[in-house]
DNA sequence: CTTAAGTACGGAGTCAGGTACGGAGTCAAG
DNA sequence: CTTGACTCCGTACCTGACTCCGTACTTAAG
């Protein structure tokens, strides 16, 4: 946001991981590599940070680099047909896991107010909400 | 839930992983081993299949097994004062968590209906929703 | 009783996702 | 025009989370 022409390490610095975090993000094809106008060293733009950010973002979020790789793809080029299944399929894998998030929340509720009071029982059952069975 | 006594086969297959796996997490003591009663083969029970099951959709949420460790000790031993911390702070995470798959869903179903009506634009501000600059 | 299938266990191998290193190039300041 | 900080690039190495392997043992079926 500050400056339009970032370098490599200010770029790092701003999205908060390595250098040669980005130069390897740049070797597997998930981000782009800026041309070297005139000269020599390279400079990135904000798109390149809001797209390291959006990545770690969604590595948090238990993505794999090569899912991330497919989402930004979504957004990057449009075909259409294809594009709308992909991110149809996301939409769901996101909303299981914002259950499974839901769950955990309330786990973690349960533990932190049980833990107020101290209750006598021991083998708790709080994995139990997370734990149950369904379809793998 | 079918059965109390698992063998390491039957509670890989119920809990959708590798017999590999299994081992590992005892090895590392994520999942506890049980006692070889007369003869020798480990039985296993339902409340195994449930942290199994526990630790592979935290995983989905990306945490790690170290971090699942942490959760899992929690509800197991009740040291109420450290316990209560940290369950509040993983429940910050959490949160985040879920903020950032709110953002994430929003932008798929952004996608999903601009794709449906193809309009013209094309760099399309997608990422910026979840790329926004902020707090690391 | 004898097998074949499954288990136990330790150690080595694999794969993703970085991280470190070293030599050569660049560039702003003094 | 040199110096110090940074960049470029290739290659090597590391960690987490498995996965495979070999050997020895158990157990259910025939």
């Amino acid at each position: 946001m500050i400056n339009d022409k970032l370098t490599i390490g200010g770029l790092a610095q701003a999205s908060n991981v390595n250098v040669e975090t980005i130069r390897y993000y740049q070797r597997i094809g998930l981000l782009p590599t800026p041309e070297r106008k005139y000269g020599s060293i390279r400079r990135y733009t904000n798109d390149s940070l809001k797209r390291v950010r959006f990545i770690k973002r969604a590595q948090r979020l238990g993505f794999s680099l090569e899912e991330i790789a497919r989402l930004l793809g979504l957004a990057d080029d449009a075909h259409c047909a294809e594009t709308r299944t992909l991110a149809e399929q996301k939409l769901v894998i996101v909303e299981e896991k914002m259950a499974d998030l839901a769950a955990m929340q309330q786990m973690l509720k349960t533990l932190v107010t049980s833990c107020a009071q101290m209750s006598g029982g021991h083998g708790c059952p709080i994995i139990d909400s997370l734990g149950a069975d369904e379809q793998p």
